[in-house]
DNA sequence: CGCTGTGTTGAATGCCGTCAACGTCGGTGG
DNA sequence: CCACCGACGTTGACGGCATTCAACACAGCG
């Protein structure tokens, strides 16, 4: 069966495309289910796919030749990912885990060209998808540069509850399991530095954690740790 | 004038392109030389030409609202930079700043369309360029979140020696000048660490080091330094 | 000849990683 | 239903690596 253009018409990627060639990007691509922690792809396989995250949150992690994990980012729904293709790459840099259960639309990869031709936008959004997360990939090498650690952190807090935060009566909530390792495994540090300094904040009023969960309470309190202006 | 095509025939940009296509490529460019430590493009300047060095070295820099400088990548000869128009951006994420006299070829963005759909291997030469350089950039990340100071720093100068190393009697040699700031500024640490660790590499007979110069004169041993498989 | 940019080195401080022990939650199987 | 076990989280103590502070040396240049 075919693929409901409603699915896609609202995203970003798809902009500026009329209903059939909508119609064609979607007339190649697959719609599958992926579990909790579950590969959608695997670091060093062959690309052979990309994909399109259109329900759920799926983690992408870089394991070093020495096993250490890095969390490289986190994919909302909506977002292209494994565009190995549109980089020229022929294996994935990264795996791709998903977060909760997910659902994911798969093109093969010599779909490319044809979608390419007959959908432009949609090439140029794949690149500026890249050309974005470049940016934030120096951005945050700049962070790791030139900030300590309690403000990486703060800053990454900020920047998942921005795009991926839920409302709830007592704040800002990251609406995915997340573990202290992960957030330490996206800042570059400890899972027991992460734990202190949660533990200090919510001393403070400014998040409250629990297992596999954190609630930003004060956000703009989070915002002056990230730049280090707060009375300590 | 016009310029002559085998200024860039050999180049990899240009791979696969016909004389015809290759002279409709450089009849849109003009070429111009930047002095030493001239900026060729600024940093949150509008984007309006992207770059392709031609002769020389140039250092891209970022700088945080706090001040601090940081080198994201040094450009070769033969490689484009400044292309923010094929990432969708309209201005600069950085500063590229000549490490020594440079010569450049310059296009305004507005050759982008026309110089794709005449020669569709420079496009797609450019989005590799750019999914390199992501992916060098998260390897960045990985290094600075898991390896210590000394490994980074015997990382970064592999790296330009591997790149822009001109062979010497002494042993390879990095062929521009570049400071122990430089180095802090690439690896994420200050020039103090790098002046300590560099005299102690020279002690050891790895490098040897002069004003604004380093020379590899053991770069098996450096390696070793890098994997941290040295004995201390 | 002084000034500025660069480089070296010593000493002290402190951040944060490491080591260790314990607590807690949730799922699973008897 | 309860006991167990593994994953996750917390907290204290300690120590080391790298930054910070400081002083000095040296080269190039106007």
């Amino acid at each position: 069966m075919t693929l409901d253009r409603s699915l896609i018409a609202g995203l970003p990627a798809f902009a500026g495309l009329e209903g059939r060639d909508l119609d064609a990007v979607l007339a190649r691509a697959r719609s599958s289910r992926f579990p909790k922690d579950s590969e959608v792809f695997s670091q060093g396989a062959e690309a052979s796919s990309f994909f399109l995250l259109l329900n759920g949150h799926i983690r992408v992690v870089r394991t070093s030749p020495e096993g250490h994990q890095v969390i490289a980012r986190y994919i909302n729904e909506g977002e292209l990912f494994g565009i190995a293709v549109a980089m020229g790459r022929t294996i994935y840099p990264a795996s791709a885990v998903a977060a909760v259960d997910c659902v994911v639309l798969t093109w093969p990869n010599t779909a490319w060209p044809e979608i390419q031709a007959r959908a432009p936008a949609f090439g140029a959004s794949a690149y500026q998808t890249i050309g974005t997360r470049l940016q934030e990939t120096q951005a945050q090498v700049m962070e790791m540069s030139t900030q300590q650690v309690e403000q990486r952190i703060a800053h990454a807090l900020l920047r998942i509850v921005s795009q991926s935060g839920k409302k709830t009566p007592e704040g800002i909530e990251i609406d995915f399991p997340i573990t202290r390792q992960d957030i330490a495994e996206m800042t570059g540090t400890t899972l027991h530095t992460v734990s202190r300094l949660l533990s200090a904040w919510e001393d403070e009023g400014i998040v409250k954690g629990s297992r596999q969960k954190v609630v930003v309470t004060d956000p703009h309190g989070l915002m002056l740790v990230a730049d280090n202006r707060r009375r300590k």
